[in-house]
RNA sequence: GCGCGCUUAGCUCAGUUGGUAGAGCAACUCGUUUACACCGAGAAGGUCGGGGGUUCAAGUCCCUCAGCGCGCACCA
């Protein structure tokens, strides 16, 4: 008995195996698409959603990590081009606000720092995690080309990041306004659309006397320069005013002269049917002082404290003004009434949940509606799958009912906007044209740079990747990026390559604790990847995240889930230890008798469905399936019976069996399978890695 | 307000084009048969949220009601 069968005579240890078997592989180089043998035509291509570097791996970078990788290597196996591009996001706002963090727990803040010490101690923070989530990708066995990977900060990326905004400002599809903008007060930076979230406030809701009107509110401490009440034109009720109509009354600060403006923003059936605007802080607000060209007027700082408009109120908070103001309203007479429990979402900072307050700024915007008409016409068109289907419906009316993007953001921790300004005069380049410019200090929104990830990624526009593998395959991320990213691929995929970035969409859940409920330190229910695959195996682990887990769904996991894999890797493990004991390598091949012949037959639609079921992103199903015959109808019956049954025929039927099985198995638990597949093969040149998949 | 999804065994969830329900874990009975006790054999457990409809046939399609979850949203 030759010493290699000597290993499966103890159990299997994760351990012990997964680094070896992960270097042998890194080491083949097969993971670059370039080196892997034979006459390889067709290519795959999946471009990893670049990881923040900014902490470690969690249980979600588990799941993608795993279907990706299964991905690539089912792919790999079936004599594709196999190329999967891993890579590291700066994370611009994210990164920032938890360095911040850092900076606050030292007791200090970035707020009066030096920017270029702020960036160069950002800079060296995400270093150091991308080197620790590099290993921590590596430890769950993706077999990513690491020879390819980029870093949103790389030189060129950030050169041809700025190159876009150069040619998009050339188009057209960049301007600069004075618009208003979504206002963190606490970050001191503009957020766009989808970095705020609506949260359920009570709050009282104030009706005022305004002349011969009542006003509601809910926000009086906006109200000081509200010289405009504004009611809908078809309103009969107010029929008696006219547009630009003067009316002079008392108001907070004492008498104004209030104009008249007919508006169809107005919603009739709203309170009063009459509001006051403000058009500094409030969109709707702003709409309407656009559309009638009225004063705009600022009210608040950016801190969130009231301006010396408010008179005896400015340096007030505008937590702290409301209720004074109120008294005063009240003590003048002005307060109609109160509805102290009105219910309203508002709208704050997705990170820090303060409420957002809009504040007109000069920033740079993205044309959206020329760019989001060429994504949806390429969806329509079925240029991209999404996977499960109905997030196809959730992107289109994203798409057709887009705003302008803010890609402005007031924080260091970025890729610089390379404008310059002179007065009104603005200049797009690298290097000021003349002395007496100004540059901009701000920098992208980072899903300014992540949207042109795939193109940029490989190579665009020269390169010979950008070449031989755009557009890429599979985009493979959670649902929480429907908006956040996927969009911006598609449309600046479309815009800089006139091609979609993707032909499938595949969209993963959250992975939640064994309960269902979201992890969360809070909860202290938070489960590392990388615990638990030192504890169970990562390819345990793997086939927990997998099995039972259909596209698009949260999932639960449980720790007896991973158990159970860990017995399983147990079982193909002692499965191939009887078939290595008991068997003989046979000399040639031996005609199978008429019951080999149906185990087969019965294999054969095995690997059939699994195929199948693979081709069609159905994960979840193939590895049960896999899981269920190789357990139940392999270990359970077939050995049983083998037992009995050793005839020659029998014999070459299990040794290929197993050696199928590894084969399919392998994308989903790929380091016991090497390792067996180490063990079985006396010649142990060929790895697993790029063995050929058993059936058509 | 608009949209999407979910409701299947005690728990967590599968169930591709419609054909008399599955997995893992837990619980029960038995078994130390030399691949494996990280095991095996066996049994138990669901009128697939309620109601209606289409069909020879529905967990699977349509309508409706209820509960839960999520997303979107410039009602001051």
């Amino acid at each position: 008995m030759p010493d290699r069968l000597d290993k499966l005579k103890v159990p299997y240890n994760p351990q012990e195996t997964e680094e070896r078997i992960y270097k042998l592989w890194e080491e083949s180089g097969y993971f670059n698409p370039d080196n892997l043998p034979g006459e390889r035509k067709e290519p795959f291509t999946i471009i990893m959603p670049p990881p923040n570097a900014n902490g470690h791996l969690h249980a979600g970078h588990a799941l993608f990590i795993t279907l990706e990788d299964i991905m690539t290597r089912y792919a790999r196996l079936r004599g594709k081009k196999a190329l999967w591009v891993p890579g590291a996001d700066h994370a611009g706002f994210e990164t920032q606000i938890v360095y911040e963090k850092k900076l606050e727990k030292e007791g200090r803040t970035r707020f009066g720092m030096d920017p270029q010490q702020l960036y160069e101690e950002i800079l060296a923070f995400t270093l150091e995690n991308k080197t620790h989530m590099e290993a921590e990708v590596r430890s769950l066995g993706a077999s990513c080309d690491w020879s390819r990977e980029k870093f949103t900060l790389d030189s060129k990326i950030v050169s041809k990041v700025q190159k876009t905004f150069k040619k998009m400002y050339e188009d057209g599809l960049v301007y600069r306004g004075k618009r208003i903008i979504n206002w963190c007060p606490k970050h001191q930076t503009s957020l766009s659309d989808v970095e705020t979230e609506f949260i359920e406030k009570t709050e009282p809701f104030y009706y005022f006397k305004y002349g011969p009107f009542t006003i509601g509110t809910s926000r009086p401490e906006t109200k000081f320069g509200d010289k405009y009440v504004v009611m809908h034109p078809a309103d009969k009720r107010y029929a008696e005013y006219t547009d630009g109509q003067k009316i002079d009354l008392e108001w907070i600060n004492g008498p104004i002269t209030a104009t008249v403006v007919k508006d169809e923003a107005i919603d009739m059936d709203f309170g009063t049917g009459v509001m006051t605007i403000t058009p500094w802080h409030d969109a709707v607000d702003f709409g309407i002082a656009e559309r009638h060209h009225l004063d705009k007027e600022q009210i608040i700082d950016e801190r969130g404290k009231l301006l010396p408009i408010a008179g005896e109120f400015a340096g007030l908070k505008i937590g702290e003004a409301r209720e004074k103001i109120v008294e005063k309203l009240k003590a003048k007479g002005l307060l109609e009434k109160v509805d102290e429990k009105y219910v309203h979402n508002i709208k704050t900072c997705y990170k820090c949940n303060t409420p957002i307050e809009p504040q007109i700024r000069d920033q740079w915007f993205v044309k959206m509606q020329p760019l989001a008409e060429k994504a949806l016409e390429a969806v329509n068109k079925g240029e991209i799958k999404f996977i499960p289907d109905n997030f196809r419906k959730i992107f289109l009316y994203w798409m057709e009912n887009t705003l302008d993007w803010n890609i402005s953001r007031q924080i260091v921790w970025g890729i610089p906007i390379p404008a310059w300004f002179k007065g009104e005069e603005v200049f797009i380049g690298d290097e000021a044209p003349g002395s007496d410019w100004v540059k901009d200090t701000d920098t992208f929104d980072t899903w300014f740079s992540s949207g042109q990830w795939p193109h940029l990624v490989l190579d665009y526009p020269d390169g010979s990747d950008f070449k031989n593998f755009y557009p890429t395959d599979v985009m493979e991320t959670g649902h929480d990026l429907i908006f956040k990213w996927i969009p911006r691929m598609v449309i600046f995929g479309l815009y800089a390559t006139g091609r979609v970035p993707f032909h499938t969409v595949y969209l993963h859940g959250l992975v939640n604790d064994g309960k269902g409920q979201k992890m969360s330190k809070s909860k202290g229910n938070v489960m590392s990847p990388l615990e638990l695959s030192a504890e169970f195996g990562t390819d345990a682990l793997r086939m927990a995240l997998i099995v039972g887990n259909a596209p698009g769904t949260d999932l639960a996991l449980a720790k007896d889930k991973i158990k159970a894999y860990k017995h399983f890797a147990n079982k193909l493990w002692n499965i191939s230890r009887f078939i290595l004991e008991n068997t003989a390598k046979l000399e040639g091949e031996v005609a199978l008798d008429k019951s080999e012949q149906e185990l087969e037959q019965e294999k054969d639609e095995l690997l059939t469905s699994v195929t199948n079921h693979l081709e069609n992103y159905r994960y979840h199903l193939a590895a049960e399936e896999l899981y269920h015959y190789t357990w139940h109808r392999l270990a359970d019956e077939i050995i049983e019976d083998s037992k009995k049954v050793k005839t020659p025929s029998r014999q070459q039927f299990l040794r290929k069996t197993l050696k199928d099985i590894l084969i399919v198995l392998h994308p989903f638990m790929p380091f016991i399978t090497e390792e067996l597949w180490s063990i079985m093969n006396e010649r142990q040149a060929e790895l697993l890695l790029i063995a050929a998949w058993p059936i058509k």
